[in-house]
DNA sequence: AACCAATATTTGTATATACAAATATATTTA
DNA sequence: TAAATATATTTGTATATACAAATATTGGTT
């Protein structure tokens, strides 16, 4: 059993790429990031939207009527951010606005609607993406971590 | 061992925030890589410096003369955005730039050397903060996955 | 020697994101 | 009921980052 830990820390080590910094959370989960995030892109050039739009589109369309401040807390990001979102998304007539007191509530267009099959697509295919280069176990895995991690570090 | 390793899995399920897309590995990322840059960014307040700017001052006191592209190798950036990073730190007079021919060479100016151990203090503090909030190994660990898995993904 | 390809860097432009302040509304408290 | 506080959203502004194109230099081929 012990000889089995050793050999796959050992296995990490060699398969790590190795910068100066790599050793530094900072630079791993940033370059994590951004790689995924060009993964994302490239997906969802498809549907001609950003991952943020899209994933903010997605949730309109589960979630009619969504408020801003709801959506900003589901995708981890803060409502100034959500707002220029739904800006551009409402440009592109794929949701609109209405405001009632210092309630708003988002919703989707005809058009948002009918991009749901090929975003629904878009989503298989970046799943898949990852899940092939990682495995389908080690990918669910890595995303649990990756979550127990953000809440820790919170 | 196997109750052990379902309990493990179990505890993961519960502690880790569950959003709408908390299982996507855009979001995981994303968020992770915003929260520990948050944290980051308070430490090099420090030194009145964002994180990336404060890496690469680090990465030129190391390397003095170090290339653009290089730095851009090591710290995972593209050399667009490293130029733009040495803009503002000759701005701050805290490395020049010399170009002869194609290659450039940055080395960190006297008030860039002076900084060197406020720099170090910061670094520390950094690593400390996440290492008290996951633990010395699971640190360790859990960079080398991302590190592993940011490979894998290339 | 002259051209072509490769390399290193910088610029122009566009993006997503955040913070702090502003606005507007709702709720509580005195 | 008036004032204070809390909540939801938007705006103004600043940032880091990337891509694509431009620039400049070096090295190779004929």
């Amino acid at each position: 059993m012990y000889i089995q830990i050793k050999l796959l820390y050992l296995c990490f080590v060699i398969k790590t790429s190795d910068s100066r910094f790599s050793r530094c959370l900072y630079f791993s989960t940033g370059a994590l990031a951004r790689k995924v995030e060009k993964i994302a892109i490239d997906t969802w050039k498809k549907v001609n939207l950003s991952p943020s739009h899209a994933y903010l589109l997605f949730m309109v369309l589960e979630m009619p009527g969504a408020q801003p401040g709801t959506i900003a807390d589901e995708m981890r990001l803060t409502p100034s951010t959500i707002t220029r979102l739904i800006e551009k998304l409402e440009e592109k007539k794929l949701v609109i606005r209405t405001t009632e007191g210092k309630i708003t509530n988002v919703y989707p267009t005809p058009k948002g609607k009918e991009l749901l099959p090929k975003m629904k697509n878009c989503m298989a295919d970046f799943t898949k993406k990852y899940t092939e280069a990682l495995g389908a176990d080690e990918s669910v895995r890595m995303v649990q971590n990756i979550n127990k991690l953000t809440d820790k570090l919170g």
